[in-house]
RNA sequence: GGCGGAAUAGCUCAGUUGGCUAGAGCAUGCGGUUCAUACCCGCAGUGUCGGCGGUUCAAAUCCGUUUUCCGCUACCA
């Protein structure tokens, strides 16, 4: 039987359409899910939506429409969305889904029968004519946040979590297992900030609103935030239904892949609750960093975040992915500008890869009418390239299991800087003026084309429509060395390649140009302004 | 306030447990080449590794201190 591997991305808040940091966590999910198919393993990729809570259910009533009615089209926008993007995920959980909402349920029951939830009384501060509560630390000198008026202690009667309980176990899981949280310094902040100081009990229902699950045996409460959205990772495989043979199957989880403001809960408050349920842990959460921002005030509030739909129809699925997992360190922060971007595009997919390709296919079709012979005569630089080869796949195995894309991806194009100095050492165009030498040549344009192969199977994971690219124009139709195994070895291409000539893959971008065209879309603020802001700050996971 | 990060070439960043003339990519300059998407290849740089003090034969790397920036600080997701 194949090995399992269950990763998540966060289920996102559909109170409007997503944005550029949203698919660079779900790119990011997709990328290793694509990978370790890749590496034979059996899959299980989820990704979905959270869909309850007042903010939707307030958004809806503005609107006009049922909160169902409002989530539907936005969820239909989303998968648009991830379809665009290429990204396979196995299951789309919806937290209105019925297996969803009758798990929940269930799970909330279970954990009241075990004493874990009790019922008590949440006092917070209500502004009334905002609606919402706020805790005493959410206020501005004692008023309202949002409108700046007098707030009022309301008492409600609300179920909450006994977290208290876990702490001790909490505090042993995490610091015995150094791979529970990634990148570890978000490990010390959860220990300092909250474990060592002491867990309060969770407040885990609500009686304000109505949009959520209700609480079965006390109908006027609704399930809260975390309870509802967390189990969905244990859901989406059945846990708590009839059929929950995925979830016996693929749980724990091996990686809950999420933005580093939930590192919170996805530490804590889920691990606890698993406790609470008697299941295994997963076995890793990776907090990634954000995409800051700079040049131009990215807020959902303002309007103007990066729109990941519009970079993809400009310039390609690819280049945003590779863009994406390339220039940003997966656990840090990133700065995201448009010049960064082009450039990226330009210098690696355009001038590296892209050229590599076409002059590859440019000279076996000059020189052989776009048939390689058989008879082909090795020389000196080609051991180098054949070694290189075997490092680098071997590089790229070592950084993928440790989710360094970026590294992973550096790796792969210091390889493909190797081939196109290659081209250079081999002077291939002083062999075509001599008909003696036409095996030299051969060999040279295979040795190319071989790489190229590996290459595109590298990249694979990344970039899903590259590949296909190349394989075409070299002719490469047997699946079997499209394979990772395939590529362990140089020369499970044919010597005798035929090539199709294509369109230019990467086509160069004129920056200037471009960016004047991109100002005028986006007007860019005052310089003043210009402060980097977190675009996918706080909102909306 | 508490806790945790970051500060390295013009720009974006690498630099495991202290040991190299401190590196890469981009941008810049010069040279080469012409198969290719004015691409590719080579060479050249510049750096008080935030400041100060200390440990050591040796510190970007450890300790102390200081400056600036950033993150977390629980029931909004």
């Amino acid at each position: 039987m194949k090995k399992t591997f269950y990763v998540t991305t966060p289920i996102y808040y559909p109170s409007d359409k997503l944005h550029i940091g949203h698919s660079y966590s779900t790119v990011a999910a997709d990328t290793i899910a694509r990978y370790k198919r890749l590496r034979g393993f059996d899959v299980k990729f989820l990704t979905g939506t959270d869909e309850h809570g007042q903010k939707i259910e307030r958004i809806a009533k503005e609107k006009g429409v049922t909160p169902k009615q409002y989530v539907d089209t936005i969820v239909d926008w989303i998968k648009d969305l991830w379809k665009l993007m290429d990204i396979e995920y196995d299951i789309f959980i919806r937290t209105t889904d019925d297996i969803h909402v009758k798990a929940v349920q269930k799970i909330f029951k279970k954990l009241y029968d075990s004493g874990d939830i009790y019922k008590s009384e949440y006092e917070g501060k209500y502004c009334t004519p905002c609606e919402t509560f706020f805790t005493e630390r959410q206020l501005v000198e004692g008023k309202c946040p949002d409108c700046g008026r007098d707030v009022e202690t309301v008492k409600e009667e609300s179920y909450f979590f006994k977290l208290s309980r876990y702490q001790d176990r909490l505090i042993k899981h995490i610091e015995e297992n150094e791979h529970f949280i990634q990148p570890s310094t978000r490990k010390n902040e959860m220990i300092n900030n909250f474990l060592k100081p002491g867990l309060e009990d969770l407040c885990v229902s609500r009686t304000s609103f109505k949009w959520g699950i209700p609480v079965e045996f006390d109908p006027g409460h609704v399930v809260y935030v975390w309870i509802d959205a967390l189990s969905n990772y244990i859901t989406a495989l059945g846990y708590a239904s009839a059929d929950d043979a995925d979830y016996k199957k693929y749980w724990p989880a091996d990686v809950h892949i999420v933005g580093k403001e939930i590192v919170r809960f996805h530490t804590i408050i889920w691990p606890a609750m698993l406790m609470a349920l008697n299941e295994p842990l997963p076995k890793q959460i990776f907090g990634h960093g954000w995409l800051i921002i700079d040049g131009g005030k990215m807020s959902k509030s303002k309007g103007n975040v990066v729109d990941p739909q519009i970079l993809v129809e400009k310039y390609g699925v690819d280049s945003i992915r590779y863009f994406l997992l390339r220039e940003f360190a997966f656990g840090q922060d990133g700065n995201f500008t448009n010049e960064l971007l082009l450039k990226r595009i330009n210098s690696d997919l355009a001038n590296d890869l892209g050229n590599l390709l076409s002059r590859t296919v440019g000279m076996i079709d000059k020189y052989f009418g776009g048939a390689l012979p058989a008879e082909q005569t090795a020389n000196g630089f080609d051991q180098d390239i054949i070694e290189m080869a075997k490092t680098v796949v071997q590089q790229v195995e070592s950084h993928m299991e440790k989710m360094l894309f970026s590294d992973a991806l550096a790796a792969i194009w210091s390889f493909i800087s190797r081939c196109n100095k290659y081209v250079d050492e081999t002077t291939p165009w002083v062999l075509a003026k001599d008909e003696e030498r036409k095996a030299e040549l051969a060999n040279i344009m295979y040795v190319l084309a071989e790489s190229l192969r590996i290459i595109s199977v590298l990249i694979c994971p990344f970039m899903p429509n590259t590949p296909k690219a190349i394989e075409t124009q070299l002719n490469i139709k047997d699946s079997a060395i499209k394979t990772w195994d395939s590529i362990q070895t140089f020369g499970g291409l044919g010597r005798q390649v035929t090539i199709a000539k294509g369109a230019v893959v990467f086509p160069r971008i004129d920056i200037a140009k471009e960016l004047e065209a991109i100002e005028k879309d986006i007007p860019t603020p005052e310089k003043s302004e210009v402060k980097e802001t977190p675009i996918n700050k706080k909102e909306d996971e």
